[in-house]
DNA sequence: TTTTTATTGTGAAATATATAACTATTTTTG
DNA sequence: CAAAAATAGTTATATATTTCACAATAAAAA
């Protein structure tokens, strides 16, 4: 299979793609979609070649026929159902967020131990932890986005393990000890801020 | 310098650490300090050592000093002010955290083009664009936050660099063209998401 | 005190990733 | 129609990153 850091630039073809497509390019030359999403061309070239996806000798590759291979290769044609855990600031924002319904992402619920957080009424539903085993059953879910805080998200990460979940995109700043059959996405925004400062010079 | 990769770990030896030191360890090995933050023994020493960090044959790492100098490494003896571009969903959730001022960085003010969205009662100040030379200039911010929509964003970036940013750490899902010496931290969180299914198994 | 043991520090090897250089093919031009 | 130009596809090379292997050394045990 892809490495992982190869998944991530195919996924960023696919949202330049879209970008240029709108745009309405009908088709791309590599290096058109290299300066697009910030990669090199004979990277595009060789990304597409992994995955069997052909163009055209000097004539580049045909926008429709890439984005239907790259939703095939990434099973955009069904809709993937998403729940959050941990319904705070970060988690209410990711629910709220249009991008992933455009991209075939449905957050289909919100979960927290706060009774004060539950609601039927809001953007989509936000049960208690009780019913988390029920939601996942019912929307077939077999990956969730973990916002609790630091101190509840290995607890928290048993929880959904034990309920099926094979996939955890992981807020908060804290390595998970999961199964090997699940796999865990770390997105440390503090790290991420730091470094920035590191490398921009901004420290001494 | 430093790779961006390595500089990740480092920050996330320093908060692993951090975790350690209030469960009241004093000396760390680094296999210890590997598995709390998922890296392997030899990457932990390795990395230490390419910042002249010594430890003690037999003896591990003390905590302290290692703290200490990753505090010196990262310049968390001073605060580092920072702005939120894009007082939306992401941009309120990111201004309201804890967790930055915790590592002593100080989400000083926010701002937004939509006049509702402004308001100095909030948890920070939330100004027109208009002032956002006049704030970073006061608070000597060379780092932002980009949280405004993806048509936006290129154009808001443009306005930062030109007002003397030269970090930022983009929302949007799009790549930002800016001058060599800005530099540019993405975090595409649905392509976080995306590639996680794709990993996970749950595509096909 | 000597031996054993545990752990750091690091050079060598392995692996992964990206770039460069080249070949094949198609289109365009003269 | 032949030559030139442009671009995909691919092989070779270079670079970056990680793991392996082991010497050095300090602590503990005998
Ligand atoms: N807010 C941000 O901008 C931001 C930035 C970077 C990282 N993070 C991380 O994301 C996570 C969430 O941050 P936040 O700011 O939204 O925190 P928050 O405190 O606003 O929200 C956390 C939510 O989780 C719920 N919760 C607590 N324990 C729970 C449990 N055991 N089971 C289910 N729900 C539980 C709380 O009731 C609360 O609603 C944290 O780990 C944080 O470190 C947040
Ligand atoms: N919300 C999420 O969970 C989420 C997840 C992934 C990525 N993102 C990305 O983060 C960014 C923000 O997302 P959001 O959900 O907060 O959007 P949002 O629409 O809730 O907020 C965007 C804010 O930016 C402001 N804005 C628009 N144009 C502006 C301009 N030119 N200058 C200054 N401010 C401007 C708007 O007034 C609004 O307040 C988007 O690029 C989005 O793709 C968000």
């Amino acid at each position: 299979m892809a490495s992982f850091t190869q998944t991530k630039r195919l996924l960023r073809y696919r949202m330049g793609l879209i970008r240029l497509k709108k745009m309405g390019l009908e088709k791309v030359f590599s290096y058109t979609l290299g300066k697009e999403v910030g990669v090199s061309a004979e990277l595009v070239r060789k990304d597409f070649s992994a995955f069997g996806i052909k163009g055209h000798r000097r004539g580049g590759y045909e926008v429709d026929d890439l984005l239907s291979s790259l939703e095939k290769i990434f099973g955009k044609d069904r809709i993937q159902n998403v729940i959050v855990v941990g319904m705070g600031n970060m988690g209410r924002a990711l629910s709220m967020y249009k991008g992933f319904r455009e991209h075939n992402m449905n957050v289909v619920a919100g979960f927290d131990i706060d009774p004060a957080k539950l609601n039927k009424k809001f953007h989509i539903p936000v049960y208690s932890m009780e019913s988390l085993g029920e939601v996942i059953e019912a929307f077939n879910v077999s990956v969730a986005v973990l916002a609790v805080p630091e101190v509840a998200a290995q607890e928290t990460a048993n929880q959904l393990v034990s309920h099926g979940i094979s996939g955890i995109l992981n807020l908060a700043p804290v390595l998970l000890k999961t199964p090997d059959h699940v796999l865990v996405n770390n997105v440390n925004l503090m790290v991420e801020l730091e470094r920035l400062m590191y490398h921009s010079g901004v420290i001494q």
